[in-house]
DNA sequence: ACTTCATTTCATTTTGAATTGAAGTGTCCG
DNA sequence: CGGACACTTCAATTCAAAATGAAATGAAGT
């Protein structure tokens, strides 16, 4: 069997062990990707790059994770917008090539500040509207209805407080 | 335009009202629901009966809602399995009638371990697996991949003392 | 035993997000 | 200029998850 079926940066050989384990690397990543509701191929592109020393270019990726070249395109700018990996134009060079970023910090960053934070505030909105829609119904209903939507409200406080210190501590 | 096209529970008039304020209330746990990865229709019945003093039959919340009963039976069951509702067999009746449970602990605990816990443990064992893989590739590159793996088992290390705090604060 | 009605199940359908890939854009270099 | 090449865009496709609804189940009452 030929082992080296693949052509890789150009590091000579031994290259399909290595890519096996960027492989595995991109699904564990992709995995974790949509357990935060993105797409996977996003976390396959960063698990390959963290996975590689070298960096690689976007037809490098297309190629080892047997993706489309849109889907790395936007990935990539993706990737990038989060800072989650670096885009390394080298002098000369025609191509783009990129390192993954090390730290977790982007992604709990991102995470909280794009998906959950702006979410939990616009659902607080809305049961703040319908608070003061209360008045129009029924009394009984009314005082109960009351009490519930104060707790809704108390949840989503705390969750305001919390979510802040919670990138301070993993993203610290 | 007739006020009460819809059948109430037999709380009398102006229903209407009532009715709407829940149905934004659904639509409000929906689109948390789904922020949190769970199908919408969950978060759309627990909103339902969050905003519902008196208990409600599936088929009252099939029809106020205006989902299947497909639908409605799975999510009731989900629900009841989370402890964020309680079935209630009232004495010689033939419906089963839900209530809300007020507390938040049930949605956190069921999110940290059933969805992120296990996930996360679930990663955390194939990238020690590939740690070991790392012997057979050459040495270059095997030194940085060592140092990047390492790193990979803190992030989860973290986020494994971590989530159990999460739970404590918001949960307790 | 038979009817009725609430609920469950599950094969099919719908829906929406992710992905594809080919056409378009822009840039570099001869 | 012109052609090659790296990358982007976006309409069309794919695919998995969710929702549907009709048939099966089963519990009460007669």
């Amino acid at each position: 069997m030929n082992p080296s079926v693949i052509a890789n940066t150009g590091v000579s050989e031994t290259g399909a062990s290595l890519l096996s384990i960027q492989r595995e690397m991109a699904s564990v990543f992709a995995e974790i990707a949509d357990l935060f509701g993105n797409p996977s191929s996003l976390g396959a592109i960063y698990g390959l790059l963290f996975a590689s020393p070298e960096p690689l270019s976007m037809e490098e990726i297309v190629e080892r994770l047997g993706i489309s070249t849109g889907t790395a395109s936007q990935g990539l700018r993706r990737l990038a917008e989060m800072q989650a990996i670096l885009p390394k134009k080298e002098d000369g060079e025609r191509v783009t090539r990129y390192v993954a970023k090390l730290e977790l910090r982007p992604f709990v960053a991102m995470f909280l500040e794009q998906q959950l934070l702006p979410k939990i505030g616009h659902s607080a909105e809305r049961i703040e509207t319908l608070k003061q829609k209360l008045s129009s119904i029924p009394k009984d209903s009314r005082e109960e209805l009351g009490i519930r939507m104060e707790r809704a409200s108390k949840w989503h406080r705390r969750a305001k407080t919390f979510l802040p210190l919670v990138r301070k501590f993993l993203g610290g």
